[in-house]
Parts: C-alpha cells; structure tokens; sequence
DNA sequence: TACCGCTTGTGAACGCATGCACAAAGTCGG
DNA sequence: CCGACTTTGTGCATGCGTTCACAAGCGGTA
C-alpha cells in the first residue's frame, strides 16, 4: 500500500497519521457494519471479555467472518494471528476511525412523538452524542425540557448551532416543514443532518444528509411479504394460480 | 426475457402474472427507490399532475434519471416514448409490485417513547399498514389506548397476532429484550420485523428482518464529519499538521 | 402519409462489494 | 529450539448495482 501524500504528518502521531490516510478508502458499508462492530465489542468489553476471533465477533454481528476481516483490514492490522483480536484496542480504533473521538453535538428539531423519543434517547448508546438543542414552531414548547434541554424556537436554529456548535442536524418535523428546516440547518453551518421526514431533501454538496423512513422500511418488508406468499402460492397450488391474488397465504 | 416457468399464469390476469414474475428479479436497492417513486408520484398525483418524465421524477425523488428508469424497467414497460410516464399508471403498478394492495397488519412491541410515536404514526403515509396491535411488558400500560387501540400484555403477542393476522411486527423494546420478543413473534407465524433495537436479532431463513439503528445513522455521519475536518485540515494547514487532531475546523 | 424531435427502454461497460482460499505470522507444547 | 496448529490479512474471482449511450418507438406536424 503505497501513501500518495507526505505532507502534513509529522506533527500527528503515525497511527493516527495511517488512520486518516485510510479513512478515505473505506467503503460506505464497511463504515455502517464498523459501527455495528464497535458496539458489538463494546458489550464485549463490559462483559469482561478482552480477546475476540473473526469467527466469533463474525457470528455476534450477524455477518461473514472473511467480511469482517475484510472490513477489520480497512482500518489497520490490529489483529495476532493464531490468537484474535484486542477487545479494547479493536475499540479504540474504530472508535477513532468513526471519529467517535469527538464530540458531536447534536440538535433535534420537531418535538413531536418522534422528536420526544429522539430527545429522551439517553445519550445515544456508545456515548458521543449529546443532544445539546431542541427546536420547534410550537410557541407553547418553548421553554419546557424535555429529556433534560428545554426547547428553543425554530427562529433560533442559527444562533443557538452557532453558538453550541451543533454538527448534526436531526429532522423530526412534519414533512412539509423538513426542506425549511434543513436550509436553515444548513445555514447555520450544520454539515450532517439525519432526516426522518418523509421527504427527499436538496442540499449543496458540502453537506451529507442519511434518511430513515419508516414508510419506506415498511413497503420494502410488505415487498418481502408479497414475494413469499407468490412463491408459497405458485408451489402450493400447482398450475391452476388459485388464491394467487390478494389471499394470504398461510402453510 | 424469456419466462421461465409456463405454470400458474392461467386464472391470474396476464399483468399480475407479468408482476408476479418480475418480482423474484428486482434487486434490493430498487425495490427501497421505488417505494420513494411512489410516494413521489402519489404527492404529485394529489397535485393534479397526470403525466411525468423520467427527468422530472429522477429530480424529485433524488436519483440519476439513467437509474430511475431502469428501476421502472424491472417492473414492466408502462411509459410512453417521446411523453413519459402517467402517473396513475405508474402509482397502481408500483402499489401492486410492493404488495401494497394487501393490507399488512402491523404490531408494534414496545410502548416506551419510540412506541408511542410509531402508533401515533397516523396510519404510515401511503396508506396500507394498519397497527392493529400494541404490546408491553408493563402491566400499567395494559388496556390504555395509545393512538386509538388498546395495549395489550407481551403475553398475549402469539395469540393476538394469530388472530388478528399480523403480517409485520415492530420491535421498540429496550436492547435486552428484542431478542426474546422477536422469537414470539416468529413463533407466532411473523415473518416480516422491522427491529429499532441496537442488537442483531438471530432468527430463522424464512424470516426477513430489517433494523433501524439510530446510533449507527449518528456513527456513519460521525464518520463523515472526521473525514471532512481531515480533508479541510490537510488542505488548509499544507504540511505541517496543526490542528488536524481533535480540533474542530470552520473554514 | 412521411418526417422530426423527444423520451423511453436496455445492452454493454464499468466499478464496488462480497466471498473464497491460502500464504504469512503468530502461539503453544514438547 | 522446533514443529504443529490456529487465526489473521489479502489477492483474486465472482456477482451485483450503477452509469453511459443509443436504438427503438411514439406523438405531433406539415
């Protein structure tokens, strides 16, 4: 593996340094199942367990050993072959690459039931999020706390992420509301928004945006659904296609 | 494209069974884009537009209009050359290959804050998923409406589901107990779950199991935020570091 | 009717991600 | 100290998904 730039590592630690070389080249899934790792051995760790192989974190996550190696080599060699894996130091390094190392403040705007559920969200597992803002149209919000920060109103969405220095954005509003609510995210300098409206939003490329939908989850199980009871359907009736349409199909 | 199999396409219409078809072959990625087609489409439907291009809709649901349109081509060739698509013609057939047209019963366990706003949740936009059964553990929700139905005890889950036809379950529980909750709806003939807790459910094959994990969705933007800062700072400092560890950058 | 311009549908090329299989590298027991 | 065993790290092949580019097809117009 060759490093195409010299330039500005000799004031960072090498690791550290090799870290953010190879952050660039780590594949957007591998970043997601990391994520699922770290937490994973976070459990791990507070269980008492120090070594883990590929085999058995592999079978934790739910995903194929050679992947996980795979995903594991993305960010270093911190393995001992014929013996596994660091609990602890696998920790720290993903934690590092995930950039979990800072602090990120997070504003959740739309304090509806969603926006509830979001607030009072206990520090978000694996810790590193704090939940430092609340927003909402509704005047009557202003002032209550809810999951401990009181509610601001939207019109102060700029000052206070300024001010809080807020780098993630959450979106619970209402879906006609959502595109507004992100331009002024964006505006105040937000750089992350993870948007929960049903909505697709337009943004400038600076900027990355991760939705979850909860209609679209739904509509792609019910696809699931749908494609099962057809194949249970065309293998339990033979060729006739009796009850291949809109009838449930239990075996 | 040659259909392979001649049996069970006799009392079906031709369409449903061209649907029925074409289903096995639609790649995962698709089927999640045409369910934001979808929505897209209905907006525009309720807005009194009846026909679209694939260059219109790309824009508006987010894609390549390349993409877009080979998406639409898994599910059959219902767009006019030199005009575009119709949009009715569009939503139905859509409906119909996300199995929409069914009705899913949804039961959502779990009825802390998520809970709450999924039953809340009027409906899931795009109609087609009723909640029609809530559960808990806790003895002093049991009975209380929440968003119009009443809670029932987690006890009850393979008896109500059973009855009631439940086609999705929603696990909103607390991490240690998704997995036994999971293993009573599977028991209870559930073969779609849509899993908010953050662990890594183990059910059986025929089983389909999607996961919403919000701090993974915070982890994956973490990751961008640090990837960001490091670029901005190997740019901006040139080759001597400063400022590349730990220190938030704000060009 | 014949032509023109526009938009779809898709074959083909490309790139990313997954899974396999094995060499490299370490530990442990004798 | 050596050999056997275990587990990592990775080159390579395979498959899936995306993108490009263009022929095919349709409506409108003269």
């Amino acid at each position: 593996m060759v490093s195409q730039r010299g330039e500005g590592e000799t004031t960072t630690t090498p690791a550290e340094a090799a870290d953010k070389e190879r952050a660039r080249a780590i594949p957007e899934a591998a970043v997601a199942r990391l994520a699922v790792y770290l937490r994973v051995l976070s459990g791990m760790a507070e269980s008492g367990v120090t070594a883990v192989s590929s085999e058995e974190l592999s079978q934790a996550a739910g995903v194929n050993a050679a992947k996980l190696r795979k995903d594991l080599s993305y960010i270093g060699s911190y393995g001992t072959r014929g013996v596994g894996y660091d609990v602890e130091v696998l920790v720290s390094h993903i934690e590092r690459i995930l950039g979990l190392t800072r602090n990120h403040s997070v504003a959740v705007v739309g304090i509806g039931n969603l926006g509830h559920a979001l607030a009072n969200y206990g520090g978000f597992p694996g810790r590193g999020f704090p939940v430092t803002a609340l927003f909402d149209v509704d005047a009557d919000l202003v002032g209550i706390p809810v999951g401990g920060i009181p509610v601001n109103h939207i019109d102060e969405i700029t000052a206070i992420c300024l001010e809080r220095e807020v780098s993630i954005g959450v979106i619970a509003t209402p879906p006609p509301a959502a595109q507004s609510v992100c331009d002024r995210l964006v505006s105040a300098g937000v750089q992350c928004i993870l948007n929960f409206a049903p909505v697709v939003l337009q943004v400038p490329d600076n900027v990355e945006v991760r939705k979850v939908d909860l209609a679209v989850e739904m509509q792609i199980l019910s696809f699931h659904v749908a494609r099962r009871a057809d194949e249970a359907a065309s293998v339990s009736v033979g060729n006739n296609g009796l009850g291949v349409d809109g009838m449930v199909i239990r075996p």
